[in-house]
DNA sequence: CTCTCTGCAAAATGTTTGCACACTC
DNA sequence: GAGTGTGCAAACATTTTGCAGAGAG
């Protein structure tokens, strides 16, 4: 895992500090393909380093969103939740299917070439028309997740 | 607005009653365009009726989100927002065009044909892969407003 | 007249902030 | 050493809940 260093050299060129607390958190980030929220990064961290604290954990959060390491998610259910971008994970561009139900979310990276045309087209027509820069999107389906279905 | 009994008739048929403050709330939402926070729709209708709580704002909310009548958004700024299904609103489908910097939310009904044809496909295919009972969708194209970027 | 709905105040939840000390560069 | 980063506790903002009384069917 020495690629870390991409992150280590972002965060030093933007004119931030390498911390013990700030390394561990991308690392849970990096390591867990799932969305994290602050809590979740909080738990994991605490048996190993719990001299980290959660506000830690949101200051760092917020720094990595602002540097676009990681981005911010909130899908309704209350609390943010955050993954790498992909320029920072090994992780490719994917959309979510969340259950209403139980509140899963899956992440799928399918179907990707229909979306490619659908997303260039559509955004080129919507940057002209309004005059928005666009840069990135979010695609989420909604529904029941086949546990829920067979209730 | 007498296609009002609409949305009366769908909450009796749910076993709810219609008071005061409902059709208040349901009002606001139909009259205003745009997404509304609860406290949004509790400043509207404080003037007219100094009488409905900011409890009841909520609570009708989520009533009238289980009942299918309001969607609620969560834009990732703190706040929840809520507008009427198409089902109950004049309101075409649409998406979002959002601004990181300002929070200005833009919606748009243009590009509707390529999306039909994008959906369609990436639905079917989700929901037979992922075994999901697919029943929405949400698109946010993410980026700066014409304002924010001439700064 | 019954049972749902409501306002109020209080609690709960998730996130942010002030301050003195700790650590990075 | 200078100045950023951190933990802790307290503050904040939004949303939820308990309860007694009001209003709908």
């Amino acid at each position: 895992m020495k690629e870390n260093h991409k992150w280590e050299k972002k965060l030093a060129s933007s004119g931030f500090r390498m911390t013990t607390g700030r390394r561990a958190i991308i690392n849970v980030l990096y390591k867990n393909v799932k969305h994290l929220s602050a809590e979740d990064i909080y738990m994991v961290l605490h048996p190993q380093f719990p001299n980290i604290g959660l506000t830690t954990v949101y200051r760092t959060l917020e720094l990595l969103e602002q540097t676009g390491i990681a981005a911010k998610f909130e899908f309704g259910h209350g609390k943010a939740k955050y993954e790498l971008t992909e320029e920072y994970s090994t992780k490719k561009h994917h959309h979510h299917l969340i259950c209403r139900n139980c509140r899963t979310i899956i992440d799928y990276s399918d179907f990707m070439e229909d979306e490619l045309t659908y997303i260039a087209k559509t955004e080129s027509g919507l940057s002209k028309k309004y005059k928005f820069l666009i840069d990135n999107h979010i695609i989420n389906f909604l529904g029941l997740c086949s546990k829920c279905r067979s209730k």
